[in-house]
Parts: structure tokens; sequence; C-alpha cells
RNA sequence: GUGGACGUGGCGGAAUGGUAGACGCAAGGGACUUAAAAUCCCUUGGGAGCAAUCCCGUGUGGGUUCGAGUCCCACCGUCCGCACCA
């Protein structure tokens, strides 16, 4: 706990009894939910069903304040829901396989599974102090045999149906954390998680064949229309499409090491054909090593370009070079037409064929390529209202659109209709005999690789036999489990090593054969954790159907930005690989998708530039100026920028102190107040000052409401007073406004309705004192109110809700009343305020009838003071009235 | 380079094309108090004026409209994603 917190902690416990005490209320209501089962959720439930879920944590020890906003969003909308009338899902389980457990394990000699578990412990406990409506009934850990063994069912239920695939490939190796890496793993050349330069091994590999579904997982995101725009466009330009058309150059075989005649390349500019100046190679492809062979100093450019790493700033400062490997192709419309065939460094043997043909005009690559060797350009595509006899490229190349020129049979076509001329023209013309060339539609997504070489994971249930080769571990024999003995005293994996178990009989022959070492990528156990859910006790199979197809798809999941690629990709992959095998019925997974933005905080640093964390400063204002010191010697410490909470700046604020000092209501309230939930949040001492002062002033407010409510009558009044309508209406529309907010997750504008509403509330409780408040239907109102009031900030702060539900009267729970209903009578005015502008601008109010005609409107406006004044005595050019709105008078 | 988002007081931010700055923070003033804390009240975009009031104001410049923070075009800036993808 931080100097500043025991200070506040002080304070808060010298204070007079009327105080709300938020630690002891918390920790009593916590327990009286568990002790009812108020937020355990039955599959066999009549009503609706509403499925919310945040996305679950990794037991790292800890839970940080981006948990605690997470978390409370998904809570907030989870309560509103279940007082909607919904049998509402909303439960909380652990990614608990993954490397720290292995770090840890080396760097402190526990065990993996000691390290987690007690990780899991501890962190259940803290979520379990925010008050969560969680239904921990359903926990899953995806470390837990009773977990991975269905996702071993499902790999072989895949593996049959012809979903994973075996191959040698090369991958990218992580020498630092000794594992391999998916390509999405890979950011900058760098491991994702390790940070280490990535190197390329090759291996045998275990790939789930995303790529299958390419075209579906990219359809389908125009339908995720409850995701944010943004992550559906980096979906779509991960999966990347793009349609183009395979062209077979020949080659002159007089030019090519081995009388090679043929060369595939892919372009998605064929109408570009006519501008052409040459065909490069990638340094991998089979005729540059072909060519490289007989020729040493292209060998030696090769060799050359794969010095150069994938490093960010490399690639962006490498100049395009070229080998010219004196081999020539032959153009396909011009058997005259010699193209050179280069090799250069800027060309992908990843993607299409590893070979193109060059169109400097209009490609900047190939333009920056061709002017450093001197090949020239064709402009082939002339802009709109341009010259086609003055239009030349020199350093710009031109990829708008326009009109073919300098292309014979094309010249005057769009783009478009050249494109399909080529290849209409090409696929009828043979070579051999096959066509010249076919279209194809390329996708930048790659196979899931998911092998790992670590211990920590789901083991592949399969035997590899010395004569059946890969056999699939039998059912019976499921779970493959890990062993727990074992030493992570030497780099590689443990269950390499672990000869006991790596060395089993085959299934098939008996004979002798061993078991697949590698275990499954974390990502497979997050790709159906969400369906598991739904029926997590079931031991014979994955899911229920049954339960699975009534609950899923997720209505609302919650999560970070992080996780916008790859997490929720291959989730949609493995969403459809379980319907294909059975697992579930439908394609997608999460209906509703929200991204919180993080958690951000002041950083603070000494003289020498190390970071000291929030609790270790002490802020003092003077003058505007903020000033930090060290609280422990008083030297003072600069204060930095306002950066994403992490251990690195020290700049967090641990969730555990918060809580203890100010309660998990806070906490929660300032996760919700102010910021929108998309956009990053600013952690500030102020701010949680001010949320503590807030709800203190809520329990006032309720206490002094309590005392008039006692004299509301137990019927509804007939008749209310002008003052009470006040109330009434403030009440109906908070109600109104709130509701529509959280239904919006725009829980920013949510808490400025509840600031607003009780702002009225409290002057209405202050106007009673030198007033008739015993008035039987201000009374009556004020009860509605305060009940009202109550249940609209339960779902953000519901310990305090309860505390004052209780000190209103009521013997029941707030957390199982129904949503209040709005009387929309009462939003209703008879009277309208319309602003009234002259010219744009406003001059004058206007208070009118709320059925009041336009003409009746028009001529009241007319007569305003302010409106004569503007109008100088001239008669207006026009009126306009917007009915219910706002009177414009044009001068 | 490319795609996208955004740009509003000292700060976080409100605002179906219709009264810009709701609500909160910070700051200043006041009440209560021996004093403090707590609480309550007032002020707080800029400028002019004793005042009523007037003028200016949502990154910059244009445009559409009776009316633009909001829509369109160009530019500047910030942030994010992707990136030698043929």
């Amino acid at each position: 706990m931080s100097l500043r917190g025991l200070h506040l902690r002080n304070r808060y416990e010298s204070m007079t009894t009327s105080r709300y005490n938020a630690r002891e209320a918390e920790t009593r209501w916590q327990k009286t939910w568990d002790q009812q089962g108020v937020f355990s959720t039955k599959n066999d439930d009549p009503r609706p069903k509403y499925y919310v879920l945040e996305m679950f944590p990794y037991p790292s020890g800890r839970i940080h304040m981006g948990h605690v906003r997470n978390y409370t969003m998904g809570d907030v909308v989870a309560r509103y829901k279940r007082a909607m009338g919904f049998n509402v899902l909303h439960p909380m389980g652990w990614d608990a396989f993954g490397m720290p457990a292995e770090n840890a394990a080396m760097v402190n000699k526990v065990h993996p599974k000691k390290w987690t578990y007690e990780n899991i412990a501890a962190m259940k406990k803290q979520l379990q102090s925010m008050g969560l409506s969680l239904d921990w009934a359903r926990e899953i850990a995806t470390c837990d045999p009773a977990y991975y063994k269905h996702q071993q069912k499902m790999f072989l239920d895949f593996l049959k149906s012809g979903l994973v695939e075996r191959k040698q490939s090369k991958v990218n190796w992580d020498p630092v954390d000794q594992t391999v890496l998916a390509n999405e793993q890979v950011i900058d050349g760098k491991g994702w998680r390790s940070g280490a330069v990535v190197e390329q091994r090759e291996l045998t590999q275990w790939f789930f064949k995303i790529s299958d579904y390419s075209e579906d997982l990219l359809k389908a995101i125009d339908s995720l229309d409850r995701w944010p725009e943004k992550v559906r466009t980096m979906q779509r330009n991960w999966i990347g499409k793009s349609e183009g058309l395979l062209v077979r150059f020949a080659l002159d075989p007089k030019t090519t090491p081995n009388k090679e005649d043929e060369l595939e390349i892919f372009t998605t500019r064929p109408d570009t054909l006519f501008g052409a100046k040459f065909m490069a190679l990638a340094p991998d492809h089979p005729l540059s090593l072909a060519a490289a062979a007989k020729n040493p100093k292209l060998a030696e450019y090769i060799a050359e370009t794969r010095r150069h790493g994938t490093a960010q700033a490399e690639i962006d400062t490498a100049e395009k070079t070229g080998f010219d490997t004196g081999i020539k192709a032959v153009h396909p419309f011009d058997p005259s037409w010699q193209l050179p065939v280069y090799v250069a460094n800027f060309i992908l043997m990843d993607y299409g064929t590893g070979a193109i043909f060059g169109c400097p005009a209009h490609d900047q690559r190939d333009l920056d390529f061709v002017n450093k060797y001197g090949l020239g350009n064709v402009p082939v595509v002339c802009p709109p209202n341009v010259d086609p006899k003055t239009f030349i490229i020199t350093d710009t190349a031109y990829d708008g659109d326009g009109r073919m020129i300098n292309s014979r049979f094309l010249d005057g076509k769009t783009i478009d209709e050249a494109k399909e001329d080529v290849a209409k023209r090409l696929e009828s013309g043979t070579r051999g005999n096959r066509p010249v060339a076919q279209r194809q539609v390329n996708y930048r997504l790659r196979d899931w690789g998911i092998s790992r070489k670590r211990y920590w994971g789901c083991p592949i249930p399969v035997i590899h036999c010395e004569k059946c080769g890969v056999v699939p571990v039998p059912d019976k024999d499921l779970p493959v489990v890990l062993p727990d003995d074992v030493e992570f005293d030497k780099p590689g994996n443990p269950l390499d090593r672990h000869l006991a178990w790596k060395h089993v009989a085959c299934p098939q022959c008996g004979g002798k054969a061993r078991r697949e070492t590698d275990t499954m990528d974390t990502f497979v156990d997050s790709s159906w954790y969400f369906a598991r859910f739904t029926d997590p006790w079931i031991e014979n199979k994955p899911t229920d159907r049954k339960m699975v197809d009534e609950w899923l798809p997720v209505d609302q999941y919650i999560g970070g930005i992080e996780h916008a690629i790859l997490h929720l990709l291959y989730s949609r992959f493995f969403t459809r690989a379980m319907k294909k095998t059975g697992h579930a019925g439908m394609d997608e997974p999460f209906a509703g998708l929200f991204t919180q933005g993080m958690v951000i905080h002041e950083t603070y640093h000494k003289a020498d530039g190390t970071f000291v964390t929030p609790a270790e400063v002490k802020i003092e204002a003077a003058g505007g100026a903020r000033k930090a010191t060290l609280l422990t010697t008083g030297e003072p410490v600069s204060i930095g920028g306002i950066e994403k909470m992490s251990k690195s700046k020290r700049n967090t604020v641990d969730p555990d102190e918060i809580i203890g000092t100010y309660g998990a209501d806070v906490a929660r309230w300032f996760m919700l107040s102010d910021s929108p939930p998309e956009r990053d949040i600013e952690w500030t001492e102020d701010g949680v000052q001010a949320r503590w002062t807030f709800m203190q002033k809520l329990w006032r407010i309720v206490g002094e409401m309590t005392g008039i409510a006692k004299k509301a009558p137990a019927q509804k009044p007939n008749e209310f007073s002008e003052r009470a309508m006040a109330v009434r209406k403030a009440t109906h529309g908070a109600l109104s406004k709130i509701s529509d907010d959280i239904d919006k997750l725009r829980f920013n504008r949510c808490v400025a309705h509840i600031y607003e509403y009780s702002n009225t509330l409290s002057s209405a409780i202050g106007e009673t004192e030198d007033s008739n408040a015993g008035d039987p239907d201000f009374a009556w109102a004020m009860k509605e109110a305060a009940d009202i009031l109550v249940q609209l900030f339960n779902p953000m702060m519901p310990h305090l809700a309860e505390e004052c539900w209780a000190a209103l009267g009521h013997k029941n729970l707030v957390a199982m009343q129904p949503w209040p209903k709005v009387e929309a009578a009462l939003l209703v005015e008879d009277t309208l305020t319309l602003p009234v502008q002259v010219n744009g601008k406003k001059k004058a109010e206007l208070t009118v009838k709320r059925d009041a005609t336009n003409a009746e409107i028009e001529a009241a406006v007319l007569t305003l003071d302010e409106v004569r004044k503007a109008l100088g005595g001239k008669p207006p050019k026009k009126v306009i009235v917007v009915p219910q709105r706002i009177v414009n008078v044009v001068a």
C-alpha cells in the first residue's frame, strides 16, 4: 500500500459512522450473492439467452488495471441484461498454458503446474473482490486435462476431416524461447513475445488449414455488423485477397541454365503487359538457384540478399537491386519481343509464384528498379484528360485509372476491359497442351502452424510408429496427459527428453513408437473456450450440441484491440472447423465485439532517468504548475509522458491497493467515467478521489431520501403537484437515457447522466427543508426516485447499490430486481422552449405549447423584441420552423 | 508508402445537420468552523463594456445548407493498422 493510500485510509477510518464503509459492505454483499447463488446460470432456464463474455486472462499472478476496465464493462452489461429479463451467461476462466509458466520454472525452480494454479487462486480472489457477477461454477482452466482432453479429441476429428496437415516447411524459430512462431506471431522479424530476431528453419510442423476458409472468413466479415469497423478492416487486410492471372512466359532455352523453357508469374495487372520491361525472380526461386549454380557472381548476389534481415528499418531503407541472369523471356503476345530476366531482392518467394514481370510506368517498385538499371519505361495507362502524346513517366509511377495506350489491341480500353481481354486471350492460347494463363485468386493468409516445442501446452495426440507412420491416439487413451516429472534445467523441450513418456507401443501394430512431443499453440486453447463455457461439465465430448447451439454466438464479446487479428480470426476458423466435425452448429462465434481502450498513467522519473511508481511520488499543485517529489527522500522527480501502464515504465497502479483503499465500486466507477470505453483512459489520483467523493454523496442522498420516502403512501397517488412531477420527469428521463446508453455501451454518458440526475435529486432534497416535505405525492415521487436511482447505478456500483437498497427498506436484493419501466408520458412536455435564430445565430428563446402550429410559432417569433431588432423593420425573407427543435428567421 | 480513425476550454470529454462546451476534474472566490477535514453555494472558452449587452470561437482554407463541431474538397497535425503482396 502506498503512503498516500495509508493517509487516506486513516482519514477514512476516522470518519463518522454515517459514511459508507465500502470495504466492509463489499465483502458482505459478495458473500450474500455467493450464498444465494444469484449469478449462477441454469442451462434449462426458459427465458431468452444473453451471452456476455470478456476475454479470459492469462494467469500471470495479479490482475492489472486493464483487467479491471475490461471486466467492469462486461459486468455492467451482464447485470443490466439480467435485470432486463435475460438468462445471462457470464463465465470466467483461465488461459492457463503458455511460456511464462515455463520461464518461471527455469528461473524459480517451481513447477509450471504449481505456479499456474497458485496464480489462478490469487487472481480469482482479486476478481472476486471486484464484485463481478460471474458464474464461477463454470470456471475453466485450459491446462486442466478435463479441458484439453476435448481439445485433443477435436484435433483428431479435424485430422480425420482433412483440416489438419503435417508438412515440412520453413518455420520461424525463436532462438530465445526455443520455439516455433506462426507468421502472425512474427512482428518486424522478431518474436512477438521474446522480441528476439527470428531465424528460418526447416521443420516438420502441424498445421490447421485455415487457408481453406480464406474466402469464407473474408466474406463473412460483411455479416459481422456489430464488430468495430477497424477490426473488420484489419481482418480483411490480413486475409489479403487479390485476384490476378498466372501467366506462363516462354523462356529462350538457349539462355537458361538447364534448358528450362518456361517461367510462371503472377500478376494483378495483366492490362499492363505491353508496358513490360523486365522479368524478376525471387532470390530463392528455383530458376535463380539453378542459374546461380552456374554463375558464381549470381550466387554471391543471392547470398548477399539473404544477409539482409527482415527488420523493419532495413526493409524501409533497402534499395531495390537486381542481377541480370542473361536469361531471356518471350512476351506472350509477341514472339519477337524478349525481356531480360533479373533476380531481384524485392521479390518474395512466398507470394504468388515468386516471379513477376515488371511494368515500370505503373508500379513504383518496378520504376525505381528500371531507373537504377537504365531499362526505360513505356506508359500504357493514360490518366483522364491527359494527352497520350505528351504523357511521360519519370520518377513517379502512375497507378490510377485511365485508358490504355501503346498497347496494340488494348488501346482505348479501360483498365478493367483490358484485364478481361488479356485474360481471355491468354486463357484460350496454349503452350504445350496447357493454357498460357489462368485466373487465380491469391490470399495472403497462410495456414496456422500450431506446433510448439514446449512443455506447458496441450500435447498433440499422435504417435509416430516406425512401421505405421503417424497414428492418432485412440479415443479411449485420451487425454494424453502431460507428465509431471520434468526438468527445466536445459533449453529445448522437456517432453522430448522424457523417455518414459515419449516411448510407447504403437496403438495399431504394437511395435516401437514414440509420442509426438510438440504441444499446441496456446491460441488453440482460446479458440473454443467460449463454446466449452456453455456446458463445462460434460465429460464425454467437447460440447453438448444443444447447449452450444443455444448459447452461441456470444452476444457481446469484450477485450483488447491487440487480439483484433490472431485470436479472433483463429476462433472464427475453429468454430467453422467445429461445425464441420459436428461439435457446433454455427460459423461465427462472436455476434457483437467491443474493443476497449488501454489504461494509461503519467510516468515519473528521477534525475538519473530511472522510473518510479506513482505510489512512491507525492504531487503538489502550486500556482497551476504541478511538482513531484519522492515520498521517502523528498528529492524532486520529473513528470513524464502519459503512457500505457507497464512494468518497464513503472507507471502501474495495483488494483488490490485501489480496491483495498477505496473499494471495488470506486475502481469500477472510475473505469466507466469520462473516457469513451473504446478510447484510452488516464488513471489519476484526483480522479479516484472525485469518484470516492461521489460514492459518498450517493450514499448521503439515498440516506436523506429514505427519510422522505418513509412518508410515502403505499398506493401511487392519482395527482402529482408540479414539484413532484418535476422529480418524476427527471427520474424517467434519467431512466430512459441511461438504459439507452448501456445498450449502446456508452458508459461515460451513462455516468454523466447519473451525476446529473443525482444533482437534481440533491436539489429536490434541499427544497424540502424550507417547504412542506410531507406531501404524500412528493414523498411518493421521492421514493420512486430513490429506488430507481439505486437501480440505475447498480450495474456500475453493485455493492453500494445493495447497501442503499437495504437502507431503503427492501428485503430482497437489487441484483435480482427487474429493470424499472419508463413511463413514456413523463418524457413528453406540455410546452417547449424553442431557440430562435436569426440567420443561423441564436437571438432568443420562445416558449410555446407542444401542439402549436408552425404558423402560430412563426407569428409569435416575429413579435419578439430581439427578432424585430435584428430585422430592423424589414420583413423576413423566410422563416424556418423545425417542429420541436428550432426556429430560424432569414433576414 | 498505404489504409483507417481522430483534431472541441487548463484537462477528460458532451452535442439524431438545429441553443457548442452537458457531466466530471482542476483552478479561483464565498458560507459553515477556534482551525482543519467534510459539506454546501458561486465563478471559470476568448475579447470589449459599470451594465444590459455585443463581437469572436470546435486544427487551416474553401464549399454545400435557412443553419455545419457534425456533410463535401484540399491542406496541416496526431494516433493506429498494414507494408517490397507483383
